[in-house]
RNA sequence: CGCGGGGUAGAGCAGUUUGGUAGCUCGUCGGGCUCAUAACCCGGAGGUCGAGGGUUCAAGUCCCUCCCCCGCAACCA
């Protein structure tokens, strides 16, 4: 056991502010099945998964609804780990971020960082919400406005400690570049090369004071450990690193891989490996970014209301059919589509018709014609050979493509092998051999290979299926567990002749799909809001605040695209003969061209605050109408008459 | 010219590295079989391989140009 060469393998954890849907289960299902592969090829596999539980939506949630957030989470997690039970998703560790083992792990980093001078004291400047108390980044806001509650935000500053990423950066295109499947698929890695790191890495704020509900920065409890320090150190903690007892980590670190979603694979694949690098530790094996599950071609959602959930569907189906159509539908890597009537069809399909039927109708003419004893083979015949080679190469097919990650082409492999079972039955027509003794000689032949290549079958599927080998083996009746190992399928023909079969139920009931979609679809069309959130009212304000707000006509005497922008126009404006022009940038170029725009009149706002952008200084902003989705946009302009420079009020 | 991915039969996809009769699953039509979960097996119909141009004896595959979709980034004062 101690020389046993290990695989370390982790899933993102997730954050419990709601029930996970069928996106995260997909992910989980995926690790699960390469630590089940894994473990099946005789490695000491350590499987993780968890729940970042810190932050401020959760600490906001659990406030709405009158607990604390630690109770809040608890019950979340509870769900989360019901869910993993019931789809088979078998973790070694569930690691916390309330841990306690959690916790004093990234306090010690925090420390060593911050002592090494990895970490600094700085200024941190961001957009805050004051209702919300909450700083948000500029990618964070939404059309400018609090992501949140929809109102406006204003520039602030507070004291925040600093990772600093720009010193690895050189350091850190290197690696990747001489590593290049530590980013898997390749089209993840060039993304992160030519749009993180060779523009150039900003140094990261890795702590809040505005953020309670965290890890506290334990030398200045003012601060709290913001976001990614936090959640991305689980991978170590877990394993007690930098503890009396870290046994764990120091067998299984570093992990061989990070399975991730595509959209969190820049921070796996930046700031953990800077991380570790300051903190002298060795970087994982890969990160693999996987794709979404997309429904009608939408991201799944809350807010959409099309959200699938796979308790609903576990429990409906069995969580072997929902782990099948998981690992089988979609290439890993890419997005995939989901729809109830793709599942329903490949359950029918390959899981009744295909796996389930074949062991059905070989288990029924094993006793039909032989009492239920497998009877012992005579000499094959090419027939046999043909198929008994194809058995014999599918195990290192199938290996291949799941040490690439490829689970759907592994699949379509092993099924590969139940197709041509099934023609076999046909070509060799064992009801044909069953009525002269001749033939009779023969059709031992044909059941004890056909009985054996479902006993391949059943090996081979485990890790997608981790239930349903067990209803294959007991109908086969197959109870060593010797034959149910990878080692086992070599050479063909282990079965031992005698071994008495017993048909049981079938594997997967055929489902009537039109019956089905009616019945279970939740009527996805007619709960898609279209109008998802209605305009937020605005409280009411005083005619001294509109009074703040500084208006006056403007003309535009110059307007031309601003460079590398879709959206923005530079347009000049003149505020008449006695006050300087002004430069101001307008998202409008979808809807007026420069040329119309120049000479028009226009309604600006004359005393905002400047601001860059596209590096270009903007004076004031111009009034537009606009509909709710920005379909439709209009300039505001006076009616003819008003003089340059004219008061607006 | 921001980066990346994609556009192949009604649907979902493979094939593009190393040019050489366009393939798989589902659906559809026809046939076979009766061991089996009305399952299984065989065959047919259905494609200008996003558009245009080029290289070549030969292009889904290589080169150029363009269009459309998606993601990321940027950005809408």
């Amino acid at each position: 056991m101690p020389n046993q060469e290990t695989f370390y393998i982790t899933t993102p954890i997730y954050y419990p502010s709601d029930n996970l849907h069928i996106g995260h289960a997909y992910c989980s299902v995926a690790a699960d099945t390469v630590a089940r592969y894994k473990k099946q090829e005789g490695f000491d596999v350590y499987f993780v998964t968890g729940t970042d539980e810190h932050g401020q939506k959760i600490e906001r949630k659990a406030a709405d609804k009158g607990v604390t957030p630690k109770a809040y989470v608890d019950e979340i997690v509870a769900g989360i780990k019901k869910l993993w039970t019931l789809m088979d998703v078998e973790y070694n560790d569930f690691i916390r971020t309330t841990d306690q083992r959690h916790i004093e792990c990234v306090q010690r980093e925090f420390k060593q960082l911050y002592e090494q001078g990895d970490i600094y004291k700085g200024q941190y400047e961001g957009w805050y919400c004051t209702p919300c108390e909450t700083f948000f980044t500029e990618l964070q806001l939404k059309d400018g406005k609090c992501p949140d509650c929809g109102r406006a935000v204003e520039r602030t500053t507070e004291e925040a400690y600093f990772l600093k990423l720009s010193k690895y950066q050189d350091w850190l295109i290197q690696y990747i570049e001489q590593h290049p499947d530590f980013i898997q698929p390749p089209s993840r890695k060039n993304e992160m090369l030519n749009n993180f790191l060779k523009p150039g890495l900003n140094d990261l704020c890795v702590s809040r004071t505005t953020v309670k509900w965290g890890i506290p920065v334990d030398f200045d409890p003012e601060h709290t450990v913001y976001v990614w320090m936090d959640a991305l150190s689980n991978y170590i903690s877990v394993l007690g690193y930098g503890t009396e007892d870290d046994r764990l980590y120091q067998r299984y670190w570093p992990a061989d891989i990070h399975l991730v979603g595509k959209e969190i694979v820049r921070f796996h694949s930046i700031i953990w490996p800077i991380m570790l690098k300051a903190l002298g530790l060795p970087l994982p094996k890969q990160i693999f970014g996987h794709g979404w599950l997309v429904l009608d071609g939408m991201k799944m959602s809350k807010s959409l209301g099309n959200v699938v959930d796979p308790v609903v569907l576990s429990k409906r189906y069995s969580s072997d059919a929902i782990r099948y159509f998981l690992m089988r539908e979609m290439p890993f890597g890419a997005d995939g589509q989901f729809s109830y009537e793709a599942l329903l069809k490949r359950i029918n399909a390959d899981l009744a018709n295909d796996l389930g039927n074949l062991l059905s109708r070989t288990v029924a003419m094993v006793e039909k014609y032989f009492g239920g004893s497998i009877p012992a083979p005579n000499a094959y015949q090419d027939l046999d050979n043909s198929l008994i080679s194809l058995a014999l190469a599918t195990p290192a097919k199938v290996r291949l493509q799941m040490n690439a990650l490829q689970f759907s082409a592994a699949l379509v492999d092993i099924w590969a092998l139940i197709g041509e079972a099934n023609r076999y039955i046909d070509l060799t027509a064992p009801w044909t051999l069953a009525k002269t003794d001749e033939g009779k000689e023969r059709l031992k032949t044909v059941l004890y290979v056909l009985c054996e290549c479902l006993r391949y079958i059943a090996v081979l599927i485990a890790p997608t299926m981790p239930q349903t080998p067990a209803r294959i083996y007991e109908q086969l009746g197959i109870a060593d567990a010797s034959l149910q190992t990878l080692a086992s399928l070599q050479p063909f023909g282990r079965i031992v002749p005698g071994t008495m079969v017993k048909k049981g139920e079938a594997l997967f009931p055929r489902i009537d799909v039109e019956k089905e979609l009616k019945d279970i679809v939740p009527d996805v069309k007619a709960t898609k809001p279209e109008t998802v959130e209605a305009a937020e009212e605005l409280p009411e304000i005083s005619i001294d605040d509109f009074g703040r707000v500084q208006l006056c006509v403007a003309r535009v005497i110059e307007a031309e695209k601003v460079p590398k922008s879709d959206k923005l126009l530079k347009l000049t404006l003149s505020l008449g003969e006695n006050e300087p022009q002004r430069t101001v940038c307008s998202g409008i170029a979808k809807f007026y061209t420069p040329e119309e725009m120049v000479g028009k009149q226009v309604v600006l706002v004359k005393n905002l605050k400047p601001v860059k952008l596209r590096g270009i200084l903007s004076e004031g902003m111009i009034l537009c109408s606009s509909d709710k989705d920005d379909k439709v946009l209009k300039i505001v302009s006076p009616e003819s008459g008003a003089a340059d420079g004219d008061i607006v009020r």
